[in-house]
DNA sequence: CATTTAAGTTATATCCTATTACATTCGCGG
DNA sequence: CCGCGAATGTAATAGGATATAACTTAAATG
């Protein structure tokens, strides 16, 4: 009776890893949903404890939200961590974009929790959601495979990442399918990731020459 | 009593105009605390009518989102086409970017409800929601200033607006801010700007050169 | 093994959505 | 002008969610 997820389901009574259990069946549901079909209350009930069980583990539904939160950036950066291991003919870059496209689609409602709420953006400095969050764009940057040439390779990981989660939202909002699909959203992607690439053979050209002058 | 919004607000017991009413109201909550923010109960008691009324004019809340969202594409439109219209150095392009850029910071809760929910991709096709956002876009393309040239100029017209999107998304989560901040959120829109400048005269020529060679 | 503490339970308060049945007002045809 | 139907609003109520308080059970640690 305990069971559904039979974690460590033990004796009875204590549920064994419920901040865990939560976070995961949480996740599972944000995943159509997005955050408002997460329910404290559901969740307790699907797990087997009482409905006021959870506050034991988190203060309120946001602290909820933003472990949830945390977790499924830490997700994301596995995805495409791998993305960029594995080997292709197509550049890092390339992988991790379409890989990001391909979370946002696949998995919208974790996707929408994660950039489309305000959670993110009330997560204090050194708390685990904010660490998560930079520890993703650490990636981008990674992806670019470029020398760090003053602000200009930041900004171009600023440049794609801005443009991969527009066309994740437009893609979810309707915009290539029907009359206006007049380009696919991996096409998109795929110019985006060009033109950064473009962009950053320039800046790094520009700084050599800069600093032969210099020299 | 009755008063407070001061619409029409007769003798008492009708309204006069509370649907209305509730699409401006639901809008002003929504202004910092998105969809979420927006709660029937709380509207019909700042309203001065009775908790159940505004189920006469909306099925439930679902429908009051779509209408409020709708509403809010309006009122970007309206922006977008006054910072076209406006005499400027500035291209129409660049003008409308960085008004959106404006709007999506200045308003975020209700862009957050605009572009971040899914109230939208909800939308049925022949719905007031639909066209409204439709009508939005058509600005996007308007604003390119470019004749068309099969699907290119569309698909330039989804580029920068994904790409805006992206950057208004990455701005709130404080990616700009501190450490991060390598670039302004406006420097990077008019990146976007300038790219897609360039990307269009590029496409233009290429089919007046076809065209050319046919003839 | 005793005691402290982490983790879970029952009961309850409050808020919100939504429905049902009833009341009031508006406006239009006779 | 009046009366009747449709639109609009109200009161009462059901049901679900968050959150807190007071109490209980099991684990862990000296």
């Amino acid at each position: 009776m305990r069971s559904r997820t039979a974690r460590k389901p033990e004796t009875s009574y204590h549920h064994g890893d419920l901040r865990d259990a939560l976070i995961k069946a949480a996740l599972h549901e944000a995943e159509r949903g997005g955050a408002e079909a997460i329910s404290i209350k559901a969740l307790a009930k699907q797990l087997g404890v009482s409905q006021p069980a959870p506050y034991r583990h988190f203060a309120d539904r946001e602290a909820l939200l933003a472990a949830v939160t945390a977790e499924a950036f830490r997700q994301l950066s596995a995805l495409l961590r791998e993305a960029m291991a594995r080997p292709s003919k197509q550049s890092k870059l390339s992988r991790l974009a379409q890989a990001t496209l391909d979370f946002g689609l696949r998995r919208n409602g974790i996707y929408r929790l994660m950039f489309a709420s305000r959670t993110v953006s009330c997560a204090a400095k050194g708390s685990e959601l904010h660490e998560a969050t930079r520890e993703t764009f650490a990636l981008v940057i990674e992806a670019l495979e470029a020398p760090a040439v003053g602000y200009l390779r930041e900004r171009q990981a600023l440049k794609i990442w801005a443009a991969l989660h527009g066309v994740v939202m437009l893609a979810e909002q309707g915009l290539f399918t029907g009359e206006a699909a007049h380009a696919t959203r991996e096409e998109l992607v795929e110019d985006f990731v060009n033109e950064t690439k473009a962009a950053l053979a320039v800046a790094i050209k520009d700084v050599q020459r800069r600093k032969k002058a210099g020299a």
